[in-house]
DNA sequence: TTGTACGCGTTATCAG
DNA sequence: CTGATAACGCGTACAA
């Protein structure tokens, strides 16, 4: 057990180096000779050592994800979506998690973590502090935010402004009027995130529309369907008058779906729902979403790194498009 | 970028193994030596190596999570909760996704990709080969089997046989008799698998009930909610009389539920639909279900996996309980 | 309690 | 095209 790259380099009548380049396909061997050391290393079983690997070239083919979830629709999806991108290509995934609370509070990344573990870092729609930020950068690594980031990084998201866009003129076209909004979170104060896009675009279509933006109708949830239950509620005490809801993601919707159902609000017919993202199952729930591709956008962000890591030049904004998926859970205002 | 050892030993005034000592928090270090050292660590903002660290030591601090999905609710609740887990105790988790068909085909799992890379082994709920085991054992280090394993392994799963009878015995009670099933996979024939417990604990439920076990009331999803859609519609075109489905996963359930929706089938009027899991969204569709904690098995497969690290001894089976969560699916058999 | 020095298993440079 | 050999950065016996 554990054969080492000299008993493949004696076994083979060749010298190390000879050994290295040759499993590695690098030019400069004879085929002859490679096909030898090939056919004696998998006779040995030999795998070379990472750590060695990585100590001697700098490079650890491993790829650092950092994620605020996995449960989540869109997290769970790009990870599978990467994570096979990346493993095709022969790259290992570090898997970092990171518990935010429904506040939006959690411990700092901490990129010592990170430090010549990972030959680059795919980040998944985390509201980042500029301090992290700038600990990133400060890594001097291919980076690549999905669903998130600055417009000064490299990242891959969708078109969150046509997807407020969509929602709010559906149900504008509907005759709604007094639409409540339930947003990603609170506590995301940065410039460039998803929520802040997609609340800025939802305002202005609405202002389009002649309708007043009044802040009464927005609530907080955090993506999730226990976020979305609690800030349904809130809003339905808050406005009892709206007559549609607009949910970031379609796991709040469901949350607010729950409450209507136990306040016993009928829907479509008495108050309207959608959502963001285009989930598995709003098909048997019903309800309406603005779609978009997840895993496309985690293999996007893959590949992107790939390319980083090639030297090669890449776009820096790679945006995914939406599309409206009216279902049962919309329809005409009451009355 | 990128301070040593060495620059911190200097900078200190000791030693590299000192350094190492009072870093890893190693006894017979003068408190006030530590001290010292950790400060200039900080202030050089030195990170070791794990690379480096990895090939002295011949550990990796990193352990191997082998999953089938992420999509999967089992799959993700128990990555979600292993990853935390692990992480907290200081471990990285790397990633090893495997793209499984719906007809369960996939590449032989590669040893060789673990091979000095990890220091244990979680394997998630993916029926493996003969083969495939023997070559994770050959490995050498600590195994551990969450949702899926022999007998002859550490492992973490829900109580599968319970599962069936609490499932089976409650739709007998509402009075059904003949119940379409709808079970994870027919490529599965290792014998220790989940499904394979479900599948005899559910006959053995029904012949109690003096039920006959009539294979053609067992069809085959393998945990999706597109899988479950087909094997609803297989059972129904085969057996129309079915008062009753069992499916193995709520996920499967949910697909059944928009088979029967779209044939104009009443649920549970004029048939019943029961799940197993405990989605969060069950209380939304109104699927019963028999719920298990899929995240808490995640820890506790984690947890076990840091144990064996520690060379302790740990027991063998861990095994998680499940409870019935009747909700509006199911009801008396019609008539 | 601390320091010295060797070894971990590769990659990469340079000479042949 | 191939071989010898010096890094790579740390852990750890062993000595002090």
């Amino acid at each position: 057990m554990g054969a080492g790259i000299d008993d493949v380099a004696r076994a083979a009548g060749v010298s190390t180096a000879t050994v290295s380049r040759a499993l590695r396909g690098l030019p400069n061997v004879r085929e002859e000779t490679r096909t030898k050391v090939l056919r004696v290393a998998s006779q040995l079983n030999y795998a070379p050592s990472p750590s060695a690997a990585s100590l001697a070239s700098g490079r650890t083919r491993t790829i650092g994800l950092l994620t605020p979830s996995f449960s989540r629709w869109f997290h769970r999806n790009v990870v599978e979506g990467a994570e096979r991108t990346l493993r095709s290509a022969g790259f290992d995934v570090l898997l970092h998690a990171f518990d935010v609370g429904s506040d939006m509070t959690r411990r700092m990344i901490d990129t010592g973590l990170l430090r010549r573990r990972v030959d680059g870092v795919l980040v998944l729609g985390l509201p980042l502090a500029a301090t992290e930020i700038m600990d990133l950068d400060r890594l001097d690594l291919p980076l690549v935010f999905i669903g998130a980031g600055s417009p000064q990084h490299v990242r891959v998201h969708m078109d969150d402004r046509a997807c407020s866009t969509l929602a709010v003129e559906h149900l504008v076209a509907l005759g709604h009027r007094t639409i409540g909004q339930i947003h990603a979170s609170a506590a995301d104060t940065s410039r460039w995130s998803p929520a802040r896009e997609r609340a800025d675009a939802a305002a202005e279509s609405l202002a389009a529309a002649g309708i007043e933006n009044d802040p009464s109708l927005v609530e907080y949830g955090d993506f999730t369907h226990e976020g979305g239950r609690g800030a349904a509620a809130r809003l339905l005490d808050a406005r009892p008058d709206i007559t549609a809801v607009y949910a970031h993601s379609d796991e709040m919707a469901f949350g607010a779906l729950e409450v209507l159902r136990d306040r016993g609000l009928r829907v479509p017919e008495e108050i309207s729902v959608i959502g963001v993202d285009g989930h598995e199952l709003n098909e048997l729930v019903g309800l309406s979403s603005v779609a978009q591709d997840a895993q496309a956008q985690g293999e996007a962000g893959a590949t992107l790194i790939l390319e980083m890591l090639t030297g090669a030049p890449v776009g820096s904004d790679v945006l995914f498009p939406v599309s409206l998926e009216p279902r049962r859970s919309t329809g005409p205002v009451p009355g």
